[in-house]
DNA sequence: CTTGTGTGGTTGCATAATAAAACCAAATGC
DNA sequence: GCATTTGGTTTTATTATGCAACCACACAAG
């Protein structure tokens, strides 16, 4: 087989949602999305890509329940695309995306806008990773353990 | 051109953090580096990856400034490939990836493993988005502004 | 209701990326 | 010194991407 490789049935999570996001468009549809459009030809020219592959995208997206089809808005007979909750849910990814870049970009001056806290205007803090407790956690501080600690869980690859 | 298209000279963050990371493999590397792993043959078999395009991989990785080749610690004449501080950064957006898994997989009995706080053993929070004054901010909480409220910054596609 | 136009795709073709396998040189182990 | 491991590159086959052309249907005007 010489297809390209599927994550879909490997054990990490991260390869899991790599599997539905991990193209190159997808996750730019899912921020054109989360800025509100819904319709096929203003996915195709705020992002200017090919229509084909912006088909062949929004198919995906719908069949990993991440986009959902549904009646236009506006009353024509058109179709929508809309997020679901679990596209919603993408969200903390888009800004960990967005603050890696502002923070480690080797142009910053070239990024042209900041996700910024709407009541107050000032730039959203840097997500930070906390224990249950409410305890700051740097990455040395977590460890990776087995989903279900005693009840043979075994598949492919770790994670 | 045909060339796949890229978002290298894009103003939005998201775009330029996906030209870096935002194919099929980069990603699962970086992980498997931040878990430790260091050598070419390491990093092959453990992600089932075909060595060609795990050399390309980790050489536009360096290029990115994401991984640093440095002489073998074990004092063989080998090299290794470690991760940056901007390498490092990534974190977050893994433990994003991972959470979202958690929260929307299909089947998330086939997810083999938790990140768990490693003092008391309990899974790590959901990531949060706060206000710089610590307020809790849902998506809708937060709105995208020009970088530079005044100074004319004026570049390609929306973000 | 007929004609024109915009929307939302599909199809065909050229090129680029990915994958598997073969190959290879340098380093290492014996 | 000789076989083996390591860390790749090359070759070839297949898949994905990108552009352009095409097309069906909705809609609007007359």
């Amino acid at each position: 087989m010489v297809k390209r490789t599927s994550f879909e049935g490997d054990a990490c999570p991260i390869a899991r949602s790599l599997e539905a996001l991990g193209d190159w468009w997808s996750l730019l549809i899912i921020r054109e999305a989360l800025f509100g459009v819904r319709r096929f030809g203003e996915f195709q020219s705020k992002l200017g890509m090919a229509k084909n592959i912006l088909a062949a995208r929004l198919r995906s997206l719908v069949e990993h329940g991440i986009l959902a089809t549904a009646p236009a808005s506006d009353g024509s007979a058109y179709q929508e695309y809309v997020l679901t909750p679990k596209g919603r849910g993408t969200f903390p990814i888009l800004v960990a995306l967005r603050q890696w870049s502002e923070e480690y970009d080797d142009h910053p001056e070239e990024i042209a806008t900041i996700l910024v806290d709407r009541e107050k205007g000032r730039p959203v803090k840097k997500l930070e990773m906390r224990a249950e407790d409410g305890r700051l956690l740097a990455p040395a501080d977590t460890t990776i353990r087995p989903r279900q600690p005693s009840k043979g869980v075994s598949r492919s690859r770790s994670g």
